[in-house]
DNA sequence: GGGTCAACCAAGCAAGCGCTAGTGTAAACG
DNA sequence: CGTTTACACTAGCGCTTGCTTGGTTGACCC
């Protein structure tokens, strides 16, 4: 067994899940139909993984560690403004949710199916990633760009972020930045 | 069988149901684990419900129904200014979370594992749902106290609301009353 | 050219699954 | 009184599940 292993075949093969896992769901997808749609046996599956909650943790890692890759990018290479730095993170957010969409739907609905050492690892990744936005937005806040709870502010950002992934539609009209752009102006104040 | 009928029984059963499906998810509750919540064996359960997938249909429901009737109260009941509109909304929405948070939760999480007939219908009564929120946010818009698109502002709200099943403890210092203040003050734009 | 090793396969086990069939029983009804 | 109705039980069928076992293959290595 590979198990810490990290080779370029279990990655493919975690991007495949990550699409039956997004169909499916979790629980439903057997580790048949994960072994059919990667073209080995069932079997043969679990020279790759340990089990079947290694797959879900794995795709899970991959979505969350991309997003945090591409969130300090965006951060490094924006402007310096309060509102610069908030379109980006939110560009930046919505971008990840298109190019790694199966493994965030699956963090999202399927976070709760992960063990506890799996969940543990990966909250600290998740964390990461929400104390870039907390950053972001007490710069706003300093700015005196939006107001309010600095705690609430975020959540509810990260929530109203998060739920994209149930109704966006990327055949639709609508670009990643014209979602940017009309959040970051729904939640800033400028002076009517 | 009593199929579509509406007994207290059924009633109690579906809430205890509920409180199942938050815990283990859909899948991963099995007839059983629920037969022995209720006190009966598994066989007993399918004479209050045809199978399984009419016990989540029925959890969905509860909640979302539960969730329409005390939205329309409270604009019954509520001021005339958008704004006051739009807090009574809001206050109405994390109420029905707190009050109904098994159902809502596992709308949220399971609305997939519905078969289609389910589906179909339960889609009706959420549309009525956020047909009322478009409605409120249509006279937001109008009084000028938010600005953007229709679509996008109210799926952002929509999404910042449901979101808070995942982070709000209502054992904390906070109200549903504070989140709706917080949330209203966000969005709406008074002359700084 | 023997040894190593990742990758795969065939076969199947033990457990658990949703659901059914057939029966019992006590209260409600005419 | 006899019949119906609501609710529960026991027993288990047929199937699927995650995972294991023991063995095969072909590419690479000193």
């Amino acid at each position: 067994m590979n198990v810490i292993n990290e080779s370029p075949r279990r990655k493919e093969l975690t991007r495949q899940a990550a699409q039956l896992f997004v169909q499916e769901g979790f629980d439903r997808t057997t580790v048949r139909m994960l072994a059919q749609e990667m073209g080995i046996k069932s079997g043969s599956l679990f020279h790759h993984f340990r089990d079947k909650q290694e797959i879900l943790a794995a795709v899970i890692e991959e979505g969350t560690q991309n997003a945090l890759v591409i969130a300090r990018e965006a951060l490094d290479r924006g402007g310096s403004g309060a509102d610069a730095r908030l379109h980006a993170m939110a560009r930046a957010h919505l971008e990840t949710l298109l190019t790694d969409r199966n493994a965030h739907v699956v963090a999202l609905y399927e976070w709760r199916r992960l063990d506890p050492e799996a969940r543990a690892h990966l909250s600290h990744l998740r964390d990461a990633y929400e104390a870039l936005w907390e950053q972001v937005i007490d710069e706003a806040l300093a700015e005196g760009l939006i107001h309010g709870d600095r705690f609430l502010v975020s959540r509810l950002v990260m929530g109203a972020l998060n739920w994209t992934v149930r109704w966006y539609d990327p055949e639709g009209p609508r670009t990643p930045d014209d979602l940017a752009d009309e959040l970051v102006a729904m939640i800033t104040r400028r002076p009517a």
